[in-house]
DNA sequence: TAGATTGTTAATCGATTAACAATC
DNA sequence: TAGATTGTTAATCGATTAACAATC
């Protein structure tokens, strides 16, 4: 699929910010579109958006530009959002309650399967299409039903213990709202870290030297 | 306070790791640490370690490193954490209570001074320190109240007419959870966006393309 | 003093932007 | 064909890393 098997991370995070804008023309019912509209839409160069997108293949046309559907096609494969990942969601708090409900995962690659807790109060419960589990039940369900990856949507000092349960059961690859280090620990998972205390901070910087840049 | 103000965006959002990284050898009592000692454990180099706080002024000591406490003192008044930046959150559902209960404001430079939510049912609610109110008293808590910030937790359809509300108040500073493109429309605004959902495809990406890197 | 480690300059590496020939 | 716009190479810019003199 790659031309090129070196691709930045820079390029990659970039990826879903192209399916975002291209899923939005594509909802005004707009065919075609030239870098050079496209970077003016995002805020970005022209260049840029060429070469990111000749990462992976010439999806353009000379003279035309790029058809939506099919770019938002083309990037939608390239990030694999059609795989369907089956995951777990760890820790039904209010943080994993937030993210159960609002993210729409089939779309994002994803399909939740179940969920779980050591707060006996919410065992039985439901959150959107996943039953609430006892904890304990974990070895069980994970090897009865195949898991790929596990949303870890607990407090700090109770993500350490799951985690050596959950990479014992093979479980090799985590959206982590934790500030603990994973990847420091076990270097062969995959790791997406959701800091929101940092992003807050970095808010704080900006408000706080606003009219230095 | 600064050596140098064109200050990489770059730098500046690896500052909040290295306050993370000294809270925590505070907490254990580490008294003083050599660049070379951090970046290891946070798995950097150590010239960008010392680059990096160099963008600041010379706060180590040649043959001894840098007083922990020192240090992350220095960086807690470069991010502005003591300002107590006073904000206001929109949006009591799933999200902003997750964030409203969840995150320790006073620690990262903001008060919570107030919720705001469309759904009555919700009104007087308390929400940690604060009160949710309807909505349309929007205009007249903030005249009586000042308002640094406003902590964005609601649906995208929703966000366009409050924000219109709020810029109009002279609240220009925020934290969106939404995918709605403020700077694009307010350019003069210090916003940080939380998009979980472009997170959650990098995760897809990775999981996809394991093994190429 | 000798050893350690910074602050800082210089070298390298990588990412972004500009330019333009290829081509639809 | 003429105009538009890509894919791609070359130029520029910026970030990271290496090196080392300064100094505690």
């Amino acid at each position: 699929m790659s031309k090129n098997d070196n691709i930045s991370m820079l390029v990659i995070r970039r990826l879903p910010r192209y399916y975002r804008f291209l899923s939005e023309l594509e909802e005004q019912h707009t065919e075609r579109i030239s870098s050079n509209k496209l970077a003016q839409i995002m805020n970005v160069t022209a260049s840029q958006v060429r070469q990111d997108l000749n990462c992976f293949g010439g999806f353009g046309q000379q003279g035309y530009g790029y058809s939506v559907s099919q770019l938002k096609e083309e990037i939608s494969n390239i990030l694999g959002l059609n795989h369907g990942y089956k995951a777990i969601l760890i820790g039904a708090g209010n943080f994993g309650t937030a993210v159960a409900k609002h993210l729409d995962f089939k779309k994002l690659g994803f399909e939740l399967v179940g969920g779980f807790e050591i707060d006996r109060e919410k065992f039985g419960e439901t959150l959107g299409d996943i039953v609430i589990r006892d904890e304990a039940e974990l070895e069980s369900f994970c090897t009865e039903n195949h898991v790929d990856a596990a949303f870890l949507c607990v407090p700090r000092q109770n993500v350490e213990s799951t985690l050596e349960r959950l990479y014992r059961l093979g479980i090799k690859c985590y959206w982590n709202f934790s500030h603990y280090d994973i990847s420091a620990k076990y270097n062969d998972t995959v790791v997406e870290n959701v800091h929101l205390s940092d992003n807050l901070m970095t808010l704080c910087y900006r408000m706080t030297n606003r009219g230095e840049q």
